[in-house]
This record gives structure tokens, C-alpha cells and sequence, in this order.
DNA sequence: CGACGATTTGACCTACATCAAAAGAAGTGG
DNA sequence: CCACTTCTTTTGATGTAGGTCAAATCGTCG
């Protein structure tokens, strides 16, 4: 979150202090919440990958968003009745949680905070529209370039990763759930895209090979992850060390 | 915004006063904000229609959501270098505008305003999160069909309607701008809607004949709406009217 | 009335789906 | 360490929803 502006010294601390509390180990394929449950906690993935995810009355699964390391998944949800999504990891992932009574009181009396977790939502929206788009206007072989290059650059973000290689521990099935594709056409365009040395693939680890090329397959434009900082915030060293990517 | 929680009389008071100054009349597609730009102000729609979208290169438009009367466009985008997308009008509206000090002041300060307003990005983000699904699993048929239920549902949210017809100046274009469609196949699958007795277009004028048969042939569950109202809040009347329908 | 945009129709084409089966990996238990 | 199951990836053949292109009709507004 400290992408997106730096917090005081007195923020950090409390946030710190929050997510090493309550923390839970998941394993792969665990739901953290599910679709019609309240959920009087916010999550916070702090290690491995999890997904917003909704089944479909005919067994489809649309995977909608994916959520890496220090991704919150839904900062205000806790006010409402009922979650209109589930969320579970895809591989296994430390998540932390923090009580809904504690974020309202976070939201309202930590303006600091606040801004950080409102930057989160923002990004997170410019993150679905962007994969409406994807999905009503590039084609396939676009819309997996798009989606491997939004994660290598997100890993990027968090620092996770410092290269062109990560962690994603993912089947192409799980792939075909996020692109609306079917798995099989999910495999001929990644086998396109390794064809074209973009790409490579071994067990879990992905590398991004050419990351200018596979940019430009993708048709990517990072403005929608509003990398570029806050007005008027002087800008950190992980965002300095992210812009020679983009 | 009502919708989610009674405010309290001294909140209504702020709320109007608010919006009944800076009002300004925009004729058919204009821009409200442009992608680029940065934005000050915060948006509301009073009357008429507006859109999100965005510019492809190759000169496609995505139309991502609707803004019906009520809705905030983007209560946080002030805290934002640039937008990320554009919003403009598809009808003559009249749009309110209140700038972003105010709405952090609001949003920090005024815990009963703030919370109507996260109520309104959950919102947002479920609409998102259900148009994706819509593009990425279902056919053209019931895509359009159950673009045309919720915007009828939204509409009688707000109280623009009180029965199955609605004002929705919108061409067979813009439709297809929305649903990731050819304009040609929007005309077709409106045609199979009006023949299966499910709608009627005269006009600007949209009526739906059959909401039943409309909302199973878009197998249309409401619940990411979140009209069931937040915890512990006594219900409104305009919830109680809705709920006949859904 | 003329003109320009919106809707409609028809003929044809392609990207992706579907179905089915083979070939690899990878985990499990003896 | 090997047989066995099960999941994942890959390959091939065939089908179809929706795209593309082009022209005709319909509306509406100056």
C-alpha cells in the first residue's frame, strides 16, 4: 500500500502491528470467504496468491480478480450483509485479518490510512474495468499476454519479485476462469506465446522473457494501476525502482 | 443513496446543500471528465444518463458502466494524478460537481455520509465485477438481457420509475459499445427480445413486458445490488417499493 | 424535401468452443 | 522405487456464435 503514498512513521506502526496479528495459514484451493456469507473482517494476503471468484449456476467459475501479496481484498465489506463474491487462495497463501469495527475506526480516524486504503479501491476498480475491456475487446491471444504482464507488474509493485520471473502457481483451467476462455484455447495461445519468445513456463515459474514485446501484445497501458503516485507526494523507492519497467 | 441507510436530518441538509449548488446541464455526449485529465471535483448525476468509457486505439470504445440519476461517479478520484477513464454524458443530464475537499472533509468527518458513500463504491465494484461475468460467460442473448433488467432495476432503485417503463436514450451502438458486441448483433438479439414478448422500444422509451421472463433468461440474481440494505438499519420505503420486484 | 444518423437485412467468414482422446506430471501408497 | 491414480497439458477434428461487409430501409430534424 506504501505504493501509493508514504505513511508516518506513527501509520506504520499501526499497521504493522495489525497484520501480524490474526494472521491464518490457508492452503491451495481454500475459500477465506464465500459468496452469500457476512463477513465481519476485512483480508489481507500477505504471502501466496487467492481470487475473487463466483460460481455460476451451470458449474462455470469466473475468477474476476486475482489478489497478490499485500493486496486487501475489499477494505469496506464489512458494512455490508452479505458478500456478492467468495474469495479463496490458489496457492498456499498467509492471509491475515483485520475486524470490521477496527477498519471503520481506521477509515475515520487515520486519514492516512484511509487515503492508502482509498488508493487500493481506485486501483482495484481500474483493475476491472480494464479486464471488462479485456474480455469485450481484445481477443484471446491479447487477453492472456494482458493478464500475465498486469501480474508481473503488480508482483513488481509489492516487490515480491525483482526480475522477470515469479511465482504463479496457476493451472490453465484457472487461467481459462479468469479470461472467460476455455482451457483448451487458454493452452494453444500460451503455447503462442512461448512459440514467439515472449514467455516461458517451468512448474509454477513464469518469465516474462520479452517484456517489451509481450507489452506490446497486450496493448498494455499501466495508467489504470495509478502507479504515478498521489499529487503533490514525494515519490518512493520501490515506485523509482518500478518506472523502469513501464 | 438513500438506498443503504437513513441519514440522519443533519446529513440529508449537508447532502442537498451540496448538491443543489454547482449544478450544471450537459447536453447529449459531452465529456464530463476526460481519461488523462486530473479531477478536482467529484460528479454526481441528478438527471439523465451518463457512462464510463473508455477510448481503445483502434478507435473502439468500452463502455464499462451506466450512471443513473444518484449515482457518484468515482467519490475518491480526486485523490488521483489522472483518470483513468473517461465520463460522459449519452442523454442531456444535469450533473452536480463537489470538489474534493469537501468530499475528504465529508468522507473523514462525517461517518454517516462516508458510509452511504462506500456503500455506492462496493456498489460500483460488484456491477463491475458482474459485468465481467457477463462477458466472459454468457451468451449474447442474456447479456443483453441482463443489461437491460439492471438498468431497469437501478432506475426504480433511485425512484426515476415506479412501473416497467423507462427513459433510455441510448442507440443500438452504445449497446454494443457496452456489451463488448457488434451493433449488428445487438439488433438481432433485441429483435429475438421483442419477439419473445420479453421488451419494448418505442422511441427512447424502454418497457418491460415480462420482467420474469427477462430476468430468467439473464439469469439474474440481485444480490451483488446489495439492496438488502446494511446491517441493522431499518429499512427504507423506497427499499420496500424495489422489493416487489426482485 | 433532403440528408444524415439509426436500424434492419442478407451473405459470408473466423475465432473460439466443443468433444474426445493421448501424453505428461505429479502425488500416493505399498 | 515402482505401480497406480489423478490432475494437467497437449493434440486433432469438427461445430457455431458472433464478426464483417455491404446495402437497404426507416426516422427525424433542419
Amino acid at each position: 500500500m506504501e505504493q501509493y503514498r508514504l505513511f508516518s512513521d506513527e501509520d506504520r506502526r499501526v499497521l504493522n502491528d495489525l497484520t501480524s496479528k490474526r494472521q491464518r495459514q490457508y492452503g491451495a484451493r481454500e475459500d477465506i470467504v464465500r459468496e452469500g456469507e457476512h463477513s465481519p473482517d476485512i483480508h489481507i494476503v500477505l504471502t501466496g496468491l487467492a481470487c475473487r471468484y463466483k460460481l455460476l449456476e451451470n458449474g462455470n467459475r469466473q475468477i474476476m480478480a486475482f489478489l497478490v501479496p499485500g493486496d486487501p481484498c475489499d477494505s469496506e465489506i464489512f458494512i455490508l450483509k452479505e458478500m456478492d463474491h467468495s474469495i479463496g487462495t490458489l496457492a498456499p497463501s498467509v492471509i491475515c485479518s483485520i475486524p470490521g469495527s477496527t477498519m471503520k475506526d481506521l477509515l475515520l480516524n487515520r486519514p492516512g490510512i484511509a487515503l492508502a486504503f482509498w488508493w487500493s479501491t481506485l486501483q482495484d476498480e481500474g483493475i476491472l474495468r480494464e479486464r471488462i475491456i479485456d474480455e469485450g475487446r481484445r481477443d484471446a491471444y491479447s487477453r492472456i499476454a494482458f493478464l500475465i504482464y498486469e501480474v508481473l507488474l503488480r508482483m513488481r509493485m509489492v516487490g515480491v519479485i525483482d526480475d522477470e520471473s515469479f511465482e504463479f502457481p496457476i493451472t490453465q483451467a484457472d487461467l481459462a476462469d479468469a479470461t472467460g476462455l476455455t482451457p483448451v484455447h487458454v493452452n494453444r495461445m500460451l503455447q503462442r506465446l512461448r512459440e514467439e519468445g515472449l514467455i516461458a513456463v517451468q512448474g509454477k515459474t513464469w518469465t516474462v522473457l520479452n517484456p517489451a514485446g509481450l507489452r506490446k501484445v497486450a496493448r498494455f497501458d499501466p495508467n489504470y494501476l495509478h502507479l504515478d503516485r498521489a499529487r503533490d507526494e514525494p515519490e518512493s523507492e520501490a515506485g523509482k525502482r518500478l518506472r523502469g519497467l513501464i
